[in-house]
RNA sequence: GGGCGGUUAGCUCAGCUGGCUAGAGCGUCUGGUUUACACCCAGAAGGCCGGGGGUUCAACUCCCUCACCGCCCA
């Protein structure tokens, strides 16, 4: 096999055709008739408003570490993949190229906008696809979903359904967050604040009846036009005597009841608020309790809707306030204008300012639903991690408003409602043919579709078949786990436990897990538009797909935000080098006589593997742990530094001379070592990982179906990791020694005083190149970690041993200054003081090995 | 205004429930090629662990407070 290896490591090389074959194999398809336990993971599905991103990337491999994991442990895992239809952001972005183009969706007509539409998703999703396999997911792609499928549409329309038998979809006017350039609604969930510098106009109303007037404050005087109302809190003394006359509106003459009520901020501007209840939500609910009439003093585009008032009729928005401002002040009553700095909502898919606008929408009555995913999380049925994030979902819960479900879009989830021609409404999942209530045929759909993150809500089950009671629905839900972006906390994840608590009866998933947000390398959000965006397929071209997540398995669930590191993935790159040219050297040394099997505990083992493979357990103990308690980058880090800095830097190095002799414990172990790290690696560098696996004599299956190494006590070594490790230090001492004095990588005689073992002996020797010597040779140096002293040919002057003698001496001080303080010794656990008494005793002994004369 | 996260080596970050001389990768510097690997090997330098206070035998770690950076909600 080792005549066919090249000698150096190519990722693209190794990485090109395993996807493929993994594919073939068919290693990732579910059986939900398998009798192992179940584990499933329903991907979160990428819009496809773009290709994947860096987060995107991250988010894969976390779950394909699970994924990996879980089938190497004996799980039948599913790990569904698909795409999201994301309506209005898909709308968007057509609408854009459209733009380009110098036309619009209006002149092309419904039918030829949604081909463009399929189109789209078409080569996007196929893109998606792609990117997943190159990044070595390990997904089931047989069961590939979209949330605009037939059988997704179904189930998309069975829930609402659902909700409306249930009574809780209801459609009514209501304030919503209007969208003039989408001319859509959109939830509260959709609204991007921004600090807006503005002003903050003073208006006199006069007071019917009185000479005074009541002062009020805006910062959106253009929609005093459609205000029917004025409000005072009814405690405060400046108003009091006003409530119940009424204030004349100012350019329209409308007499305006005075009204007091709690919700009025005292503080705000004058304390006297101008009520507009179709276009600000809390007029609008102050407009309610005190019955005061309702104008709608707004068109879908934002311009303004006042067909009695000429003048101002049909201006666009910051026009008519120009035109108002003119005229109120010309009229007298604009008193003052302060800059007034406030958050403004904008639309999060366009960036358009949002109106607060009544409009007739559907919406899906929140209180019960709210309150059965606050009693799940208080049973502990949904886990966050990390934790603090369970605050941001109930928070949201426990304040939480009537959702806005209706959209005025082009593509989407058509609302499965009807109207016939005598008023009737009903809701139906098929298309229907006659009026369940007078049989008429005269129907009407409504034209209204469902907001993008109601189907999203209903992803775990929906891809799972359901409505249909299938056999994946029942072996793989609930699912196991769900890994996301806490920017869709409440937006997605919310949204999907109300739905399977509601319609499955269980929550979707038993963990939530945040992962990290992906910046820039220089902290700032990554973005196409900023050009800070970084396309994984570079990053994989540079450094392999293995590489990219080993760095993501790393950082993904390390901290809130993670900036991303071309440094760090070219390390992993780097690390794949080193573990094939250890690979190389083993099968260098076995190829002709491959090991029968596996080294034997209580067999013939030299100290060397006796440490290796002790280390080995470690190494399996907290890779294991890591991935368990979703903490990968402890995983990474035990990998990385078992395999480079103990066999490859040391038990390589001791255990070379005995590979290339031919010795079976030596090759035995390095085997074993190599097949077990393979194992430990592959949810985290599944390609390299798979190759080299590949490459080890016998016959090979694919190593995602080998189990996962386990724990055997009979290997841990306590006595030869202790030896080892004193010979390891040793050989630093001498290392370091030399270079102080001579420079150079070998040579010096080493006499080895007290009772040392051949082995070590020779390993010593061997390992930091030095001659043995029988009698200590005059003029040689005292090691401080060993009965030793060395000679070397040049002794060039005593400051080494002087500044290690000084570094000794304050590390024996500071210890012994602990132990003689009393408080110390009485209240100290017994086991910490034990610990600094053999520390000040193999100081003690360092440092008189050290101060003998020379 | 309310909440959350962060501040540790030149850079990017680890450091779990307090207890090794505070670590890693990259970078810098010194030295090294008897065939696993220069994407390498052996070393070195570099840190008042953001400031202040407290608890404790012991604080990077726990508590209080301040400053700065970032995010979320209103």
């Amino acid at each position: 096999m080792s005549e066919t290896m090249p000698t150096a490591y190519d990722p693209q090389a190794v990485e090109a055709g395993w996807s493929a074959r993994w594919e073939e194999a068919g290693l990732f398809r579910a059986d939900p008739q398998s009798r192992k336990p179940k584990y499933s993971i329903a991907l979160p599905p990428p819009n496809v408003t773009g290709e994947l991103h860096m987060g995107h990337a991250v988010n894969g491999t976390l779950q394909d570490v699970w994924a990996r994991y879980r089938r190497m442990t004996g799980y039948e895992v599913l790990w569904l993949p698909g795409t999201d239809h994301a309506a209005i952001g898909t709308q968007n972005v057509i609408e854009k190229q459209l733009a380009r183009d110098g036309t619009s969706k209006e002149e092309i007509g419904r039918a030829a906008f949604e081909e463009l539409v399929e189109e789209w998703y078409r080569k996007v999703g196929a893109t998606i696809v792609t990117q997943y396999r190159l990044l070595g997911a390990s997904l089931d792609m047989t069961r590939l979903r979209f949330t605009m499928d037939l059988e997704y549409v179904r189930a998309v329309r069975t829930a609402f359904v659902g909700y409306y038998e249930r009574g809780w979809m209801y459609r009514g006017p209501r304030i919503v967050n209007w969208c003039p350039r989408c001319q859509s609604a959109i939830s509260d969930l959709e609204v991007d604040w921004q600090t807006h510098e503005d002003l903050l106009y003073h208006l006199r109303y006069p007071v019917e009846g009185s000479d005074q007037g009541v002062v009020i404050a805006t910062v959106r005087p253009e929609t005093m036009l459609a205000d029917t109302g004025v409000a005072v809190h009814p405690d405060d003394p400046r108003y009091r005597s006003l409530i119940g006359k009424f204030a004349i509106l100012p350019l329209v003459g409308r007499r305006l009841p005075i009204v007091g009520d709690a919700a009025v901020d005292r503080e705000f501007g004058t304390g006297a608020l101008k009520v507009t209840p179709g276009h600000d939500a809390m007029d609008y609910e102050i407009g309610q309790r005190h019955g005061l009439e309702l104008i709608n003093g707004m068109n879908p585009d934002g311009t303004m809707n006042v067909p009695d008032l000429p003048r101002y009729n049909g201006l666009p928005g910051l026009e008519a306030r120009e035109r108002v401002v003119g005229d109120l002040e010309t009229g007298g009553f604009l008193l003052r204008a302060e800059p007034y700095s406030h958050e403004v909502g904008h639309c999060d898919r366009c960036g358009t300012i949002l109106e607060p606008l009544v409009s007739e929408q559907w919406f899906l009555d929140m209180k019960e639903l709210a309150q059965m995913c606050i009693d799940a999380s208080a049973a502990g049925r949904v886990r966050w991690h990390p934790e603090r994030y369970e605050r941001t979902y109930l928070d949201w819960l426990r304040g939480i408003r009537d959702w806005c479900v209706s959209r005025q879009l082009w593509l989407g989830h058509r609302i499965p409602v009807y109207y016939c021609g005598s008023g009737h409404q009903f809701a139906a999942v098929d298309s229907p043919g006659l009026c369940p209530e007078c049989g008429s045929t005269q129907l009407r759909e409504d034209s209204d579709v469902l907001d993008t993150w109601f189907s999203s809500a209903l992803w775990p089950f929906a891809t799972l078949g359901w409505p249909e009671q299938t056999e994946d629905l029942a072996a793989f839900y609930p699912t196991d786990v769900n890994c996301t972006n806490r920017d869709i906390i409440n937006l997605w994840v919310t949204r999907m436990i109300f739905s399977g608590l509601f319609f499955m009866g269980d929550v979707p998933f038993q963990d939530v897990i945040i992962h990290s947000t992906i910046q820039a390398t220089d902290g700032r959000r990554m973005s196409k538009s900023l050009g800070t965006g970084i396309d994984p397929r570079e990053v994989i071209d540079r450094h392999g797909a293995d590489a990219l997540r080993a760095w993501g398995a790393l950082v993904g669930m390390a901290n809130q935000d993670a900036r991303f590191d071309d440094s760090r993935i070219k390390g992993y790159r780097a690390f794949g080098t080193k573990l094939w040219n250890a690979t190389r050297l083993v099968l260098s040394s076995i190829a002709k006589e491959p090991p029968q099997g596996p080294p034997a505990p209580d067999g013939d083992l030299e100290l060397a593997d006796r440490w290796i493979l002790s280390r080995l357990q470690q190494a399996i103990e907290l890779t294991t742990g890591g991935i368990e308690e979703y903490a990968f980058q402890r995983s990474i880090e035990a990998v990385y530094d078992f395999a480079w800095h103990e066999f490859c830097d040391w038990y390589l190095e001791a255990a070379k001379a005995r590979l290339k002799d031919g010795d079976p414990s030596a090759r035995a172990t390095s085997l074993h070592v190599l097949d077990n790290l393979f194992r430990l690696l592959h949810p985290f560098m599944p390609f390299v990982s798979e190759e080299l696996w590949h490459r080890l004599p016998g016959q090979r299956d694919f190593l995602v179906r080998q189990s996962w190494p386990e724990l055997d006590p009979r290997f841990r070594a306590a006595a030869a990791e202790e030896s080892f490790a004193s010979l390891a230090r040793l050989v630093e001492e001498i290392r370091v020694l030399r270079q102080a004095h001579s420079g150079g990588s070998r040579g010096g005689r080493l006499w080895l005083g007290g009772e040392v073992s051949a082995t070590v002996r020779e390993l010593v020797a061997d390992l930091a190149r030095v001659e043995l010597v029988a009698e200590p040779l005059p003029g040689s140096l005292p090691l401080a970690w060993g009965e030793a002293r060395l000679g070397l040919p040049a002794r060039a002057d005593d400051s080494h041993r002087r500044a290690e003698l000084r570094r000794l001496q304050e590390e024996l001080a500071r210890v012994e200054t602990k132990l003689a303080n009393p408080a110390f010794r009485g209240r100290a656990p017994a086991e910490i003081v034990a610990k600094e008494e053999r520390k000040a005793g193999e100081l003690r002994s360092a440092l008189e090995r050290l101060g003998e004369s020379t």
